[in-house]
DNA sequence: ACCTACCGGTTGACGTGTCAATGATGCTAA
DNA sequence: TTAGCATCATTGACACGTCAACCGGTAGGT
């Protein structure tokens, strides 16, 4: 599947012009997508993408709390960087940490009134958001082949981590 | 093209679950494919993917050398984000800033010998890793519509940036 | 001449992310 | 028992980005 231009033993080592055009494109347009909705999410609502993250998984947890290792790798986040967000997340009043009961040295991340309130508000509007700069820029089709090579890319990521 | 729901006059308001589901995993396995190749890069090169750009631009330039502000637009930086970056690729020696004879308040930003030697090092490898994570992740009709989708998605970010 | 407005560039404050080092506490094996 | 050792979480140092403020100088308009 890969290494497949024909008279080049062991395939070609660079891509070509338009491969690095497209690469180019790709990019630097998702990134820029990235952060027009992290802006657009700044102005709805005052919270970034982070905290949006870890306000969505709260939301759905059991009592609305979660231990901190247990929240950092249901959303994929290293625990250092769980912890540095979660301080100034807490600076802001969005959340509180207290001991877990259960797991000794454990920290329980529990979700605040003011963080579920924020989290209500900003709900509505990003998602609005992402059908603006998302959904209604592609066709049907075109939704269906980014799952499609948003799932490649992943699978590729998952093999070259593992060697 | 949009608001094309049936039976639901003003279209509907909000991305559908599996939208949603494909969003998440298109900007989530983006995102973290651009952190690999940033951490590529770096262990290959010590670079990051900023000091890549502007190693690449200024090799390309005549006499290796551009205006601060032309360099910003030519990557498409904000002129503060080039500034703070000059101050660091400057420290390690990577670029020198000087004033600009044509430009009375213009600053000249030129490549060092240990610039050029980085990017050179730099190159082959980060090539390469654009290739086995990208082109060799996606089959031929997937990197065109991967092209397709950026250029869609471009646009809409252009339409909404002038609302 | 003077005031204003812009222009090129820098700076400071702050949020964010990574890495490596550090507590603090249990588990296990000599 | 005690010397490691893994685990949960935090911290500090640093790179990176954005935003707003600032500086110095040129250009227009009055």
């Amino acid at each position: 599947m890969t290494d497949a231009t024909p008279g080049r033993p062991g395939g070609r080592q660079l891509p070509s012009a338009d491969e690095l055009r497209i690469w180019r494109d790709f990019i630097e347009t998702t990134s820029a997508l990235g952060s027009r909705l992290e802006s657009r999410l700044q102005n709805d609502s005052s919270l970034s993408t982070g905290d949006y993250a870890v306000l969505l998984a709260l939301s759905e947890a059991q009592g609305q709390a979660m231990r901190s290792s247990e929240l950092a790798s249901h959303i994929g986040w290293e625990r250092s960087r769980l912890s540095h967000h979660l301080g100034r997340m807490e600076r802001r009043g969005l959340i509180r940490r207290q001991e877990c009961a259960t797991v000794p040295r454990g920290s329980e991340v529990l979700l605040t009134a003011a963080g579920a309130e924020a989290f209500r508000g900003a709900t509505f509007p990003h998602l609005r958001a992402i059908r603006e700069f998302f959904v209604d820029a592609l066709t049907p089709d075109q939704i269906a082949a980014a799952g499609e090579i948003a799932a490649a890319l992943r699978a590729r990521l998952d093999v070259l981590a593992k060697e």
